[in-house]
DNA sequence: TAGGCCATCTGGTCCT
DNA sequence: AGGACCAGATGGCCTA
């Protein structure tokens, strides 16, 4: 696939290197990390050299911070001072709580004095100013994390899994993230189509069990189901972030429907259990699970297994989501598209290897892509159907 | 009731 | 000086 994905490089018009390894070792802090991450695309595949984010880079974040701390030790002294000081008095802003720093140089007592240029005399209009301030500096806090979350909520709706009843928490929103990212750079990077189940596990890699029961709900496949599956099969030849390019016959939740039997036939099961799952995945085909009080109607991309998603935008356009998802493109459904031939490099060009055909899938056109790199995608496509 | 998650306030630090 | 970003502290809400 080398040659492949150069030629992937140069229809995304990506520099050279793309997906080039990142050394391993390197832990840096999360926020630039995540910066790093979300602008170089280049990246992406090796995303889970970082698995574990959410315990040993937090851990190592938290000793970077140590480390500073360590070399802030005054500053960390003034802020416990500052600290106990609101603390006394009390959550009102408009209460003076400004005159305290004033008092600042009375109340010491027993504390020894800080160095350094003596703070100047608080006088009315100073404190005035200091309120106002304040009061300025929470509201910008308060509008940046709603930001934030705002960002975070346009995540959950683009990784696959989403509720608007049973939300991921940030935390897990990014762990998610995280893995679908990798998961499709794979895709990307190999080319061939995932086996379903290392996918969900991929997905899952990480995330507190609640939120990998909702993930493998999201996906119609049952956790429990997989989890023994993956024990059961060769011991671990699947294990925890493997991500397995070949199928192999699997039990999912729907397989205990009548057409859904398990049998000796293991590429009619790998028929069957590739149909009920990727028919779910895809959002479709009337699928009576979908109707499940759990989980809504699959508004996440569906399991985006083909490399594209549709973005869920119900209700009213913010003009962030203007914003964030300008660019959408329709791909032309006519015969003979590019889009089949995308569709064949991850489902097989024969059409219906693994038991998927082209009509389970929801067409192109009703698929939006949203990409800042849209125009590239042509490319992509041309790059798929050669 | 403990623990998880979250929103908010707050002060420190860095940058413009 | 002021804004952005960050992380600690705190309290509320929810759930097992």
């Amino acid at each position: 696939m080398g040659a492949g994905i150069t030629a992937l490089a140069d229809a995304l018009k990506l520099e050279p290197a793309f997906f080039p390894p990142i050394p391993s070792g390197d832990i840096e802090p999360r926020t630039t990390m995540l910066t790093r991450l979300f602008s170089d695309p280049s990246l992406l595949p090796d995303v889970q050299k970082y698995s574990g984010w959410g315990e040993d880079s937090d851990s190592d974040d938290n000793k970077l911070k140590d480390d500073d701390r360590d070399a802030q030790d005054d500053g960390s002294e003034l802020r416990d001072d500052s600290r106990t000081q609101s603390e006394h008095a009390g959550e009102d802003d408009d209460d003076d709580g400004a005159e305290e720093e004033d008092d600042g140089d009375e109340t010491e007592g027993d504390r020894p004095k800080k160095r350094g240029p003596k703070k100047r005399k608080m006088t009315q209009a100073r404190i005035e100013r200091s309120k106002v301030r304040r009061i300025k500096a929470n509201a910008r806090e308060r509008t940046r994390m709603h930001d934030l979350n705002s960002a975070l909520d346009n995540l959950r709706k683009v990784v696959p899994c989403y509720s608007k009843t049973q939300k991921l928490s940030k935390i897990e929103t990014l762990r998610l993230a995280k893995n679908y990212i990798w998961a499709l750079s794979e895709i990307l990077r190999s080319g061939k189509r995932p086996d379903l189940v290392s996918y969900v596990q991929t997905l899952c890699k990480g995330l507190s069990q609640p939120t990998t029961n909702l993930v493998a709900g999201c996906l119609q496949l049952n956790s429990r189901n997989f989890l023994t599956e993956q024990q059961c099969q060769d011991g671990g030849r699947y294990g925890a972030g493997s991500f397995s390019m070949h199928s192999y016959p699997y039990q999912c939740a729907r397989l205990s429907s009548p057409h859904c039997q398990p049998s000796s036939n293991s590429h009619a099961l790998r028929t069957q259990g590739y149909c009920s799952a990727y028919d779910s995945l895809y959002g479709g085909s009337g699928s009576p699970e979908y109707n499940s009080p759990e989980y809504e109607p699959p508004v996440s991309p569906p399991l985006c297994i083909n490399g594209n998603f549709s973005l869920k935008h119900q209700g009213p356009a913010s003009p962030e989501n203007e914003k964030g998802y300008h660019y959408s493109m329709h791909y032309s459904s006519l015969p003979g598209s590019r889009s089949t031939a995308a569709h064949n490099l991850v489902f097989g060009s024969s059409g219906t290897r693994g038991g998927i055909h082209s009509e389970n899938v929801l067409p192109y056109h009703d698929m939006h892509l949203h990409h800042e790199r849209a125009p590239a995608y042509d490319e992509l496509n041309a790059f798929f159907h050669s």
